[in-house]
DNA sequence: ATATTAATTTAGACAAGACTAAAAATATAT
DNA sequence: ATATATTTTTAGTCTTGTCTAAATTAATAT
């Protein structure tokens, strides 16, 4: 049996690696579980002991296969269940990751497959994340971040980097969801704020925003 | 903060002390919860401690208003959970409990009202029991059990009062589910079987059948 | 190349929820 | 009414996941 803070661990492990080396630090990991470092050790010790991680001493912590095999699986459920809260029960897209957080360690292989099949085998999340399939299997969409974008370019909007409630509330006010249409217009060399149009609305957003809006060129 | 193993107390001393005497005691309690006594006197002792339970030593537990509230509240998240996932998800009556023993301890109110309306606000989970309302407020249908029935009456069936699977299976394989026309044409004096007629077919069932099927009379 | 800083691990402790074994209180039987 | 049996509580221990403080290893700077 796995526990709950075991998959914690594991899925944030599986993040973490994602993005940026393969290694995963223990410091890293701790400030992601919200623990100390000498907390971390003990958990990374625990999961290469059930052949979840591959682990030595001050080299820090990848998965097995066995260990992403679950991690695939939690984000499957995760966003699943995004999907389910916001087609089906009227939530926003800022308002399902805490939740879909909880939901995710619901232990049932017929749930999710038959969720999936309600949902109507949905490929991508509210926050246009790809769902994994059945087998763990994710579709790559190339996508580039809009901070990299190029003037007098026409965009879609494909997800984000940041989901935070407050990012989606800013993207919200500003009338961006999954499948926006953004024209890049002018890109400020002093600050690198861009001037875009979005939906129609002209709009000026700082690189901060910029770097956690994903694009795909049309 | 109430931890998912108190939720499971509270829960259990709900159901005990419905069917029986209001005061339950510490080794009914420990078995509902495959515990030993002294795990549940511990448990009885904290739940006193935050104000859920009543307690006096050697005298057995009982709910206080805040504990109820909390004990009705996750048996109303249980029961539209598992409408949820008749309805819904193609999950048959005797294979949803479990999952909604899980189901039941995820934490948000608006997931709960929402996922009631997404139902269209059931009264009955699919064994028949009622689902409390928003406040807490339970309807309740007269109902009797089938060894209580008269001969030449009809019924309809309302609910179960053993929900093991063997016995839904036991349901299924009879085609007997709820709202099932049930006759009763005879009672056997000597070991109290009993021939019904159920939705047209002819069936004997044997007491510790009829002690655990709910009828209304028609 | 060595000193300093940063990251990681170890050691020991704690809270929650469980257990066993023994003690205390209550219930039952003659 | 007293002896016996049952139930409940207490005392002490264990595991999981956490912590702090100290020790160790790795990284960085001069």
């Amino acid at each position: 049996m796995i526990t709950l803070t075991e998959e914690n661990y594991i899925k944030a492990i599986y993040h973490i690696g994602k993005q940026g080396r393969e290694n995963v630090n223990t410091n890293a990991l701790a400030d992601a579980m919200n623990t100390k470092a000498s907390s971390a050790t003990d958990m990374i010790r625990k999961l290469a002991e059930k052949d979840y991680a591959n682990y030595k001493k001050y080299k820090g912590v990848t998965l097995t296969e066995a260990g992403k095999k679950i991690a695939i699986n939690i984000i499957r459920k995760h966003r699943l269940w995004e999907v389910f809260l916001v087609e089906k029960l009227n939530f926003t897209w800022d308002e399902v990751h805490e939740l879909a957080e909880q939901l995710e360690h619901i232990k049932s292989q017929k749930l999710i497959d038959e969720l999936d099949a309600f949902l109507g085998h949905p490929t991508h999340d509210p926050h246009g994340d790809p769902i994994p399939d059945k087998n763990g299997e994710i579709t790559f969409v190339e996508k580039i971040v809009l901070s990299q974008a190029q003037e007098h370019q026409k965009y879609s909007c494909l997800g984000v980097n940041d989901s935070s409630s407050e990012f989606l509330q800013y993207l919200n006010k500003n009338n961006i969801s999954l499948g926006s249409i953004i024209e890049v217009l002018h890109i400020e060399p002093f600050d690198k704020s861009i001037n875009i149009k979005a939906n129609g609305k002209l709009l000026t957003v700082s690189q901060s925003v910029a770097k956690n809006l994903y694009l795909k060129k049309l």
